[in-house]
DNA sequence: GATGAAATCATAAATCG
DNA sequence: CGATTTATGATTTCATC
């Protein structure tokens, strides 16, 4: 897990809520010079940790009014592989969530209207071994934005997992819909400065 | 509907690659002068087709390894707000779907182990009145990303479509967070509603 | 109404201390 | 890490179709 110190998280916020800001603005903002800041950038982007950049877009803008998640259930033991070949041949599907536990699978889905989402889920139906879907039609949609990526805060307990580092990711594709500036993204029993790497901050 | 042509889909898909492009690069790659790109993308910006840019990132690097959607159940009637307010309790929310339909919403939950996510989850059953819960397990995703932003494709037949083989192409964060972000403070061109352009497609 | 070209200003990238 | 220099890109203006 890399480690970041404050600055770095600064940086992920700003970029998070503008991914187009010049190093300038930034460097100004965390107090660092230009040179500085977008060593750390480069650095982010090495270690993995920013992984792209990219633009969010108004589906509904573009007449794809309609977003979905359908709940996906397949036959015997579908690999992981497969559930994510029979759910991209719709390329209505924006994103898959392999699950653990019952849906085997959680698709986000995009349509025009109502007829086309049941189409989509048509071909999902008829794709693999689908055993039997549930689709959830999105009303309205909240994501937070008013963040900065969570500072990492010591561990709650040695439980569950640790390793998994793949590449997760939620991900609520853009919507235009309505973004309250309210919860704080802090942690609750967050605490220490889990900043491992000294960096004097000037 | 925004009405839009095939270069200002290009810039979308340019865009949604790689938020950082410069108009330069851009402009090489659509045909187009830099200024006449600068143009049109601060237009996709008025028009709300581009809500913002922002930085993908990969969360499991920072050490939030876990991913999960919770069905949330409420009693009663709760209005959207009151399920929007309630979810947004914990910092680690990401995003919430409300929904039409048998769980009330869906949120999307980053933790960073499964003590964790259960201290998460219990939050959300306290807060406001819900009155059931199951969670998914997240253990890999998919987001699309080798597209541009869906062509509206003409709906080709009577009542919506039918042929909804245009040449959409979804698009998702490669994988990242939930986005939302708004302002840019580039492009600020924003100035005058420009009304609709039908416009050459060059 | 939309474009391209050129001039000007801002920013990024590379180098050096 | 900061400062300086140099290269590139962003913006605005203006003439053209």
């Amino acid at each position: 897990m890399a480690d970041l110190d404050d600055i770095d998280h600064a940086l992920l916020r700003l970029l998070r809520q503008d991914a187009r800001r010049t190093f300038s603005e930034m460097a100004e903002k965390v107090g660092l010079s230009v040179a500085a800041v977008k060593r750390r950038v480069d650095r982010l982007r090495e270690l993995g940790v920013i992984t792209g950049f990219t633009a969010q877009i108004d589906y509904a803008k573009l007449g794809w009014g309609i977003e979905a998640f359908t709940e996906l259930r397949y036959s015997g033991s579908a690999p992981v592989s497969e559930i994510i070949r029979t759910a991209t041949v719709a390329p209505e599907v924006q994103a898959i969530y392999t699950t653990a536990g019952d849906p085997d699978a959680l698709v986000s889905i995009r349509a025009r209207d109502m007829r086309h989402l049941q189409q989509v889920i048509d071909t999902l139906r008829r794709a693999g071994n689908v055993t039997g879907t549930k689709t959830l039609m999105v009303m309205d949609v909240w994501t937070r934005s008013d963040v900065d990526p969570m500072t990492p805060t010591r561990p709650s307990a040695p439980s569950g997992q640790s390793g998994q580092s793949g590449s997760p990711g939620p991900s609520g594709p853009t919507r235009g819909g309505p973004t309250r500036g309210s919860g704080t993204n802090r942690l609750p029993g967050a605490s220490g400065p889990s900043s491992t790497r000294p960096r004097p901050a000037s």
